[in-house]
DNA sequence: AAACAAAACTAACAATTGTTAGTTTGATAC
DNA sequence: GTATCAAACTAACAATTGTTAGTTTTGTTT
């Protein structure tokens, strides 16, 4: 185990604190007393407050990018894309649950560049996502309702899963994708 | 449609921003601006900040709290029950979608015993919806997959019904709870 | 027109905020 | 043992926060 830098411990604690109170309601004080030193010493470390809230979405919202472009390019169909995409949240939510919370909640506290950078990236998550829903409508591979409504009610599972997966201990990682998988593509009735 | 008291009004455009920028982004200043007066004259019909939210937020949950008791003691089968608290969230939504932000995203900036009332009432809720699903399963109703899976997946998309419905303005209400249910309950795959 | 209440205002407060400047500590390298 | 450097510290700042006190305005009722 490599010994983390100082920056991204902060960076990790800063992801906790904000995932408890939300990325306003943490003061730097809040911050500095959970690392254990005075608030004047964070900054030996990181620029500001808003370096830590862009370095943690931003590099979350780029992980899930990249991943969604993989999936997109592949010649799979378009249940095997689903699948793809739900493997892809459930990865990154075992990896870095407490980020999540910021991407989630305090996006729009982002400055300029990175607030448009990060909604350029959403947009274009949610539009591939979209599409391949759509063809596989179109391609008789999944059921004739409204398409908002299923993307809709995927996307806010997936990304919901930060706030309960890593309560249950219990479910292993292999059998929640499993499970995940049937009940979102094929309902529980 | 009756005049709204002044005080009404303020925690409506409270609501509002809260759902913009979250509870502790929201200065007085913000939102005696958004009314178009002074932040000192919000006093006059308001006790404190704090009250606003509360007032958002335990009126909802209280709502919840009433809806699921009326379901829950109903004699109907698992798959209506399931039916009529999507109905409930979807009702609760379109009358009030930008406070369900604030429950949502905020309840953790309530104080001592509203926090505690309000943690007492989703506990209450998570367990009567636990309870329909595992009677559901037990009786052969519902499929026999994880439980919380499903109930968290089922969860997390009508507690997010806030988020995106209201941009919706094509959908109906009543085609909205058709298709809700069919892709809960009966999946798109 | 006088009286009253509702609702706005100005001015200020004590506390807290993110951040900077300058200094001290503690370990490692020479 | 001295130089070096990362990482901590103390002290302070200007701005912003929720809120109070006291006053004036506005509109309605008598």
């Amino acid at each position: 185990m490599r010994p983390e830098s100082r920056k991204q411990e902060i960076i990790n604690a800063a992801a906790i604190l904000f995932k408890e109170k939300g990325y306003s309601a943490v003061t730097m004080r809040d911050l500095a007393k959970a690392m254990g030193i005075k608030a004047a010493s964070l900054y030996n470390h990181i620029q500001s407050k808003q370096e830590i809230l862009s370095t943690i979405i931003i590099g979350l919202a780029e992980e899930f990018t990249v991943g969604m472009n993989k999936i997109v390019n592949s010649d799979e169909n378009t249940i095997q894309k689903l699948e793809n995409i739900i493997d892809l949240h459930i990865d990154v939510t075992l990896r870095n649950a407490d980020g999540l919370a910021s991407l989630n909640n305090d996006w729009m506290h982002l400055e300029e560049d990175n607030l448009q950078y990060f909604e350029k990236m959403r947009q274009e998550y949610e539009d591939n996502f979209r599409n391949i829903v759509k063809k596989g409508l179109e391609k008789g591979e999944i059921k004739p309702y409204n398409i908002e409504i299923m993307v809709f009610s995927t996307l806010s599972t997936l990304r919901t899963l930060y706030l309960w997966y890593p309560e249950q201990k219990e479910i292993d990682s292999d059998i929640l994708k499993r499970d995940m998988i049937s009940v979102l593509l094929k309902g529980v009735a």
